[in-house]
DNA sequence: ATTGAATAATCCGAACTTCGACATACTTCC
DNA sequence: GGAAGTATGTCGAAGTTCGGATTATTCAAT
């Protein structure tokens, strides 16, 4: 493999950092008050996984488990997620977002999806096709 | 502008999702306690910006001036840092990073470019330069 | 069946961080 | 000289994360 060059790394640092801070979600949606980048990630994952257990979030956003439990409390004081116990396993917790939550989550997607659009707003259809390609090339390469 | 489809935001999601997750700094660098996100983005500010006052850092920042004020005496006391009345304007602070907190900033900057080297492996050189370039006209775009 | 280890989650308290209100020192402008 | 403005710091309240104990339940092995 040919070894990228300082100069390539620096300009890709710098656009990474103006990245970053330029595309960052306005977390003022309605008159709700915002969630902590936290409780937002655990929504996000809960969203994905309906009925998964706060162990599965805290693994998977690497924090200790009683950091999950403080945020699952205040996502459910917020009414917008609900604690059951399953069946199966009565140790368990399964956690399931209420219609709020649901509506919550899909409005984050939503304003994810339109900074996406933002970004990919100054490249043509050609540019954008081959920007998606590349990051994703990025991504699935295992290292 | 044509409009990106659903589809492509989806991919674009995943991908950025999976890139965050992924390309994080590992923050143990060595015997030294790591700084939390705030000192370390403090400290990388005024390494590029020599003399500068916590006003301008905590404006760059988006941070309450007492919060800076706070991460300066962290990084004061731990070495990094170094603060000086300037003779213009006594009011001021002049803050400059010590030789060790040079060599800090210096190896987060070397972890940085580790990273993107990661990162670029998985492209060709041609890839790898028009990655580059798409990234850096997305980021130069005002809207 | 019983007991002991393992597992899932939570409670509690310590340490840390951020920030607003207020205070202090200095500068600038009449 | 004095009022108003600017740069920064102090202090205390509120919120967050996390390690160590605790509770409840399941599993495994006798």
């Amino acid at each position: 493999m040919t070894i990228p060059t300082d100069d390539e790394l620096a300009t890709l640092g710098a656009a990474f950092e103006t990245f970053a801070r330029r595309y960052k979600l306005a977390d003022a949606l309605g008159p709700e008050k915002p969630l902590n980048e936290l409780d937002k990630q655990t929504l996000l994952y809960i969203a994905e996984h309906p009925r998964c257990g706060p162990t599965d979030v805290a693994r998977f956003l690497a924090v200790a488990n009683t950091t999950i439990s403080s945020a699952t409390d205040r996502l459910v004081k917020q009414g917008l997620l609900g604690r059951h116990r399953p069946e199966g396993d009565r140790r368990a917790v399964a956690l399931q977002l209420t219609a709020d939550g649901e509506a919550r989550a899909r409005a984050y997607i939503a304003a994810h999806y339109e900074l996406y659009r933002r970004m990919l707003g100054p490249l043509s259809p050609t540019e954008r096709t081959s920007f998606i390609a590349l990051i994703t090339k990025i991504v699935h390469h295992e290292d």
